[in-house]
DNA sequence: ATTCTTACA
DNA sequence: TGTAAGGA
């Protein structure tokens, strides 16, 4: 309907944005645009006569609040940070580490299908309390009568296990473990990360140029904890194969 | 008529 | 944070 002029306006990365696209893209309520540019967060949008125009720059930032106040950030503390990020130069910077480091993480296509595909799928082995389990190790949603399981990846894994006849019960308590150890495995790396490649002060205290640093150290480490991880799962694993098989075999004599 | 602001609950 | 009323 309201499509923009195709051309410069959007391939000029120049994109202008009405009230309720940004609000809609960011997904916040039209309402507190104007809340936010009150209380010092955002900057006033251009205006051309009666009509509003918001940029990309609107668009990021919006993102960013909303994103900081879900993570229980009051309004005022994020004044503060933005103005302190402002007053240093390093709020393009900031949102360019943001997407840097945010991005990609997880590169997966959910399923979803209808409860009784489920049950086609699973069979009798999935009893609700099995689901509320799934429910809450996050590998799978419930709304209404539609389910979603936000990694391919791991559906198949459970399929594949459940054909071979493992219990459903005892993937699960596998698959909560396996969860716990990665969220271990993350904290540490974040910790590593946070500690040593941005340092003590924290973001507020970084310039632009150390921002981009951060940025590029980012990429640079990206696959890092990933290949680290699988090696050592994969030396790991062969050591206890190795000696799994051997214990068999002097079983057999 | 539409878009945005003001003001109040 | 929702919304009724009014300016442009």
């Amino acid at each position: 309907m309201s499509s923009e002029v195709a051309g410069d306006a959007v391939a000029a990365g120049g994109a202008r944005y009405r009230r309720e696209e940004v609000a809609r893209a960011a997904g916040v309520k039209v309402r507190n645009l104007r809340y936010y540019q009150e209380r010092g967060l955002l900057p006033p949008p251009r205006r051309e006569g009666r009509i509003a125009w918001y940029s990309d720059d609107h668009l990021a930032r919006l993102r960013l609040i909303d994103d900081l106040l879900g993570r229980g950030y009051t309004v005022n503390g994020i004044a503060e940070l933005l103005t302190a990020w402002e007053q240093g130069g390093g709020i393009a910077q900031l949102l360019g580490l943001r997407r840097e480091m945010t991005r990609d993480w997880v590169q997966e296509e959910p399923v979803t299908m209808g409860l009784a595909e489920l049950r086609e799928l699973f069979g009798p082995a999935a009893t609700s309390q099995d689901t509320r389990r799934a429910a809450a190790l996050e590998y799978v949603r419930v709304d209404g009568d539609t389910v979603t399981f936000p990694s391919r990846r791991l559906l198949e894994a459970t399929l594949t296990l459940l054909r071979q006849g493992v219990p459903l019960a005892e993937i699960l308590d596998a698959g909560g473990f396996v969860h716990a150890q990665a969220a271990a495995l993350a904290d540490r790396f974040v910790a590593l990360f946070r500690r040593h490649v941005i340092g003590p002060e924290g973001l507020e205290q970084l310039s632009a140029t150390q921002l981009d640093h951060i940025a590029e150290a980012a990429a640079a480490l990206r696959p890092v904890a990933g290949e680290v991880v699988a090696a050592e799962f994969a030396r790991a694993m062969a050591r206890r194969v190795e000696a799994e098989v051997a214990a068999l075999l002097r079983t057999e004599q």
